[in-house]
DNA sequence: AATTAATTTTAGACAAATCTAAATATTTGT
DNA sequence: ACAAATATTTAGATTTGTCTAAAATTAATT
């Protein structure tokens, strides 16, 4: 498969978001920003190969085939972008256009490797939820901290308010966006919450909680 | 620059082994594994860009900036090598097929972490130098351990005795290719020497010292 | 339901990187 | 120094992925 088949694989996978519905060749040219004509031209080489279905004028449906591709691209997507972030240092926000690239290294062993080193992650910086090898994944939803029950675990993905106090208060307790946080603890009394984020357990407000934005995966 | 473009780069570069000396279109078209007229018109191009010198017939020479770029792309090379190496548990000899894919992958800031994140290491696992950001580097020469003064350090390279006890002694303490090793004393009564591999110190008899190669750094 | 608007496909062209076959230049051997 | 052998370049073709402009199809509107 070509880096160029790669990404417009991956392209129609996130524009079907799962759904068992046909993608247009403009949604496509426009997501990869490109023409039409070109997007017709590559989708007829993918349905030779048997990637997707595609019937002129009624748009395109990844095969089987083609949508475990598409989750391979995207496991090692997101794997990458967690070796940036965790063991390079890289904010959340600046790995994006490096993990396009990282993303089409071919090499099973390295992946594999690459994922025992990481501690099999099971979600990236973004919260997005990374697929196993063998194209299995949970949903992810974002949900306010004061929303989640004792015991979850998610990572920071936004803010409520946007406020200079409340962003302090962040920077301050060293909680930043792409962070893993986990609900240790609820106080029935006043609704403050007990949590641990890199290690370091520390106490918040409803107030607080009720402002922070965590990705979570889906309970099956 | 494409990277097919790169890939010619760093063959001629590896032709011309820093001599001042033109390298021919059939050598490139050999080490490439391509056709001498294929050659002829990506020498064209690069001659174009000012990355190398060309004249019909005569061969072809890397300019300042062709120099810079090779040695850039080799730095990142190895430094992949070494991550692969030292962090994902590769073997020496398993890692330059995927080390030539990453190191195209376009991210100053990426080779910037991930140097200090392997602690700018200087030689890969192959014991060859690692080019600095800016270009510079000192050769390396391989050496029998019994050949070095203390205080040497260098990677195991290869061996001169390949008998099984020998191999098996080299496993029985964890010595393997690739691993760097440190000269810390020298006994003068029966030549056994004191070393460091993999942060344990071990005594080793004049004659391992004397079948066991070491790459090492030239002193400037 | 007919016409207009939007989408999609086709046809033909182009740039990059390669190839084969033929032409040209250089080197070697006597 | 000249013929033969070798190396290199040119010319023209091919593949991949893209583009523009025009034609065909589908969807929307009145």
């Amino acid at each position: 498969m070509t880096l160029s088949e790669e990404d417009y694989i991956k392209a129609i996978y996130h524009l079907g978001k799962g759904l068992d519905q046909a993608v247009s060749t403009n949604s496509i040219a426009e997501q990869m920003d490109t023409k039409p004509s070109s997007v017709t031209d590559m989708v007829k080489k993918l349905s030779e190969k048997d990637l997707v279905f595609y019937k002129k004028y009624k748009g395109v449906l990844l095969t089987e085939t083609g949508r475990l591709s598409a989750l391979s691209i995207i496991r090692k997507h997101r794997l990458w972008e967690v070796f940036l972030v965790d063991k390079l240092d890289f904010a959340w926000d600046e790995v994006h256009e490096v993990a396009e690239q990282l993303e089409h290294i071919k090499s099973e062993k390295l992946i594999d490797k690459l994922d025992a080193y990481l501690g099999n992650p099971k979600v990236d910086p973004h919260g997005d939820p990374i697929p196993s090898k063998d194209g299995e994944f949970k949903k992810s939803v974002k949900r306010l901290v004061t929303e989640l029950p004792i015991g979850s675990q998610g990572i920071c993905v936004g803010v409520n308010d946007s406020s200079v106090a409340f962003l302090k208060f962040l920077d301050k307790n060293n909680i930043s966006l792409g962070d893993t946080l986990e609900i240790l603890d609820k106080e029935d009394f006043d609704g403050s919450l007990s949590i641990r984020v890199k290690g370091k357990e520390m106490r918040i407000s409803e107030q607080i909680g009720s402002n922070l934005f965590l990705e979570v995966l889906e309970k099956d």
